[in-house]
This record gives C-alpha cells, structure tokens and sequence, in this order.
DNA sequence: TCAGAACTAGACCGTATAGTACCGTAGAAG
DNA sequence: CTTCTACGGTACTATACGGTCTAGTTCTGA
C-alpha cells in the first residue's frame, strides 16, 4: 500500500513553476480530477470520493478548497469553458483584409469544427446540457464563450464583407448564426445523440466543413459560381 | 392528508378507455409519472419511490410492472420519442407534388420547427444527450426516429425536386441535412444550452424558419431571386 | 359469492453518497 | 530545531437510493 508515485519529490518537477506552493499544486490536481470524473459521469454520478482518490488527496483537502460540491462543479465548468473558447476569435477578425474569401472561409470553417469536435469539448457541451437546468448560469456561460462569441466574431467581420462587396446579406447576426450551424451541425447533433462510438474522423469532419461553406456561400456569397453547392460529404455515420 | 382528486371512482373517467383494466391503468399511470420524473431530473436524479408516489402507485407494483429502473427508463424513452416523431412524414412526402415549392417550404418548416420546439421535446432531447454514454441505443433510437426521419424523408423528396428542376443539387441527403439544420439550429441550440426560461415565441420561431428556409433556397433553389437571402429574425435573446 | 390475482403500506437490506471530526504527520518559515 | 499550517487517512453521521419482503386489502371474473 501506498505506492503511489511520489507526485513531486523535495524539487519540484520542472513543468510545475517553482511558485506554484503545495497548496495551489493541490488545488489543481483536485481541479483536473474533477474535470475529468464530471466529464465521465456527469454532475449527480460523480462522487467526491473518486475526485479525492484520482487526485491523491484527501477528502478533507477538497473540502477545503471548494465548499461544495456544487461550486466545485461550477469551477471546473468555468474553467473548461474559458480555455477551450480562446484561439479562434483571431482568425475570425483576419477575415477582413482576405483576398480570398472562399479559401479563407474554408480554412476557418475547418478550423471551428475540430475545434467543436474535439472529445473533451463534446463531453462538455453534453454535461452543461444536461445540467443545465441545475446550473442555468453555466448553461449562459457556455453559449456565450461558446458558440455566441464565435457567432459574435463572425458578423463583425460579415458584416465588413458585406459592404466590401464580398458578401450578400442584411442581417449579419443571422448570416452568422448559419455559417456556424451548416458547418457545424451535421456532425455536431450526430456526436450528440450518437455518441462517440464512431467518432467522425477529420477527413470527414473537413469535408463537412467544405460543404457547409458551399452552401453558405450559395446563400450568402456573390452571384456567380452557380453550380450545385454540394460535392458529397459523404453523409457518415 | 390523504386529499388525492380520486384518481377513478366505481365509474371510470371517461378519457379511460372502458376495456383497460385496472392493471393496465396502473401501467399507464407509472409510465405517466415516470416520464415525468425521468424528464424533469434526469436518469439519475429520478428516483423510483417519487416516481410510485406520483403515479399514486406502490413501488411493489412498479416493479412488477418494470423489472428495472432501467428498463423502465428505457420504456418511456422509447415511447415519448415514437409517439413524437410522427405526423410531419406525410406532409413532406406530399410536397413532391407541390405547385408552390418556395410556399410549402416555408410551411413545412415552421411546422418542423414548432413541432421540435415542444418543451417535451427539448427536454427528451436533453436527457437522451445526458444518457447517450449509458443507454446509447436509446440516442440511436431518437436520432433515427427524429432528425434521422425527417431528412430522410426530406431527401428523397428534394431528389425528385431536383429531377423536376425546383431544385439544384446533387446530393440530397446532404442538401436535407443542411434544410434541416438551418432551420432548427438557432432556436435548438439556444434552447440546449440556455435552458426554457425565456423560450421563444411562436412568432420568433416562424422568423427562424422563414430565415432558414430563404438561405436554404438561396444555396439550392433555382438561380432567380437573387436578393439576399435574409429579412431580420429577430435573432432572439 | 368466492377464489385468486393485483394492489397498498411500509419495514427492511445493502450500499453509496455529501459532508464532518479526529488525530497523527509532513513540509515550509523563522 | 521549533512552530505553524496544510495535508493524509479514516472513521463517522445522516441520508438517500434500488430493490425485496411481508402482511393485509381491494378488485376482478366466473
């Protein structure tokens, strides 16, 4: 018994930084933990006791670093949310000074979807669904730094498109809201309610994004170019 | 105490069908409570002693009626989602010989709309999103009675559309994928994530449908009406 | 009228949970 | 080395759950 594997030794292990005191070590090792037990077995299947035992501390210690169990849930929601909603705004805003729309929307369209469809970001997006009637604020939280802030950056820059001549729409808001849900929502709404016992492989996944921005463009891009806005997505699943 | 509104007297209520017997009205009434209970908390946040209490049933009888709480979760899950999934079929299929496509488009969306929209219907979504991990035959069982129904349906009317000229396309199911989401996605989504306190209006919805319906035609209708495609949803909270 | 089936009420079992109390120990600061 | 704080381990409380069992009651069908 207790062979654990000495989490950090009197030096502190290099990618911990050196002034991340025991304390703070603790409370990001119950954070993970709790990330990882919520994630699998949602907020009313998973126990305190397996958060305290997968993070090697006691239960006492997570106890003192989070209240509850409530705003433990909230914390690591929190969290997971603000670092999986980052990096994409960037490119979203470089859309504007594009010389070629069409390739660059491709990009960023393939770009969101992985991002969408990466297995933790599923699992999230499931557990806030279901407890979004416990937790109502995470539910907001999620969609805001979720899908409405992309959907935000998106009709920002639409919306220069469009005087730029790029685009053809009146109401940015909405243009947005459906480039976001053609390319997301095939694959999206299939991992949802299908699980992830065959998850879309990226190949797929790219040529879900392609042909959502076919038909976005069909709908909202210049006249031309009038061919058929599909080229087979190959309808997986 | 003890003030229950006398389920059924002597006489039977007239809304129960005189050949359903005593066992079968009790069976009724279990899978009455337990799809509420089941809906409102959850699978495992139900438990079987409220669900008896609410279908005024002892538990002993539940559970000769159910061998499980499993089974009977699966039971009304099946049952909720088949009785769900079934009038907008004929309409589709009918639209194959429409004179007015852009017009009964436009119909059968904000019927296809209005119908998901149903509290029932989002908060059976919700849940078989939540349980998809531990029944997943379940998920499979909705999205093929539910999405998977419609486009299915969907596609093989756009296909002979196509044929007749009304539409450009040359991939249905995709091109009914793509119908279908573009209708639902925005409202759906909200809803999802940011729970039913405000839900939308009839009104909103229908906006959503028109707006999903006009970029639907203008990626795959014929090449005329060449305005943009859009005319302010609303875009609802 | 009467036997048997179906029901009720509630005790009961084993287990699991959220959260607390106790106490001995390890680590950092002086 | 001492001291103080945080931690580990674990027993504990109180409660809740799924599911079973018993004993008494009501309904059904002939």
């Amino acid at each position: 018994m207790d062979n654990r594997p000495v989490r950090a030794g009197p030096t502190p292990e290099p990618s911990e930084l050196p002034d991340e005191r025991r304390s703070a070590r603790k409370r990001r090792a119950i954070l993970d933990a709790a990330t990882d037990v919520f994630l699998r077995n949602g907020y009313p299947g998973a126990s305190m006791d397996e958060i305290a035992a997968l993070a090697r501390v006691s239960k006492q210690t997570a106890y003192k670093h989070f209240s509850d169990k409530r705003s433990l849930f909230s914390e690591i929601v929190s969290s997971a949310v603000d670092e999986a909603g980052d990096p994409v705004h960037d490119e979203i805003v470089e859309l504007e000074n594009s010389c070629d729309v069409e390739a660059d929307l491709h990009h960023l369209a393939r770009q969101l979807l992985r991002r969408v469809m990466r297995p933790r970001i599923l699992q999230l997006r499931r557990l806030v669904i279901s407890e979004a009637g416990r937790f109502p604020e995470l539910g907001r939280t999620f969609y805001e730094q979720g899908p409405g802030r992309t959907m935000a950056a998106l009709a920002e820059v639409f919306e220069r498109l469009a005087v730029r001549g790029a685009l053809r729409l009146d109401d940015s808001v909405l243009a947005a809201a459906h480039f976001n849900w053609l390319v997301m929502s095939i694959p999206l709404n299939q991992a949802m309610l299908l699980g992830e016992d065959q998850p879309a492989t990226p190949a797929q996944l790219d040529r879900y994004a392609d042909a959502g921005v076919r038909a976005f463009l069909g709908a909202y891009g210049q006249a031309k170019r009038r061919s058929a806005p599909t080229a087979s997505a190959g309808q997986g699943g």
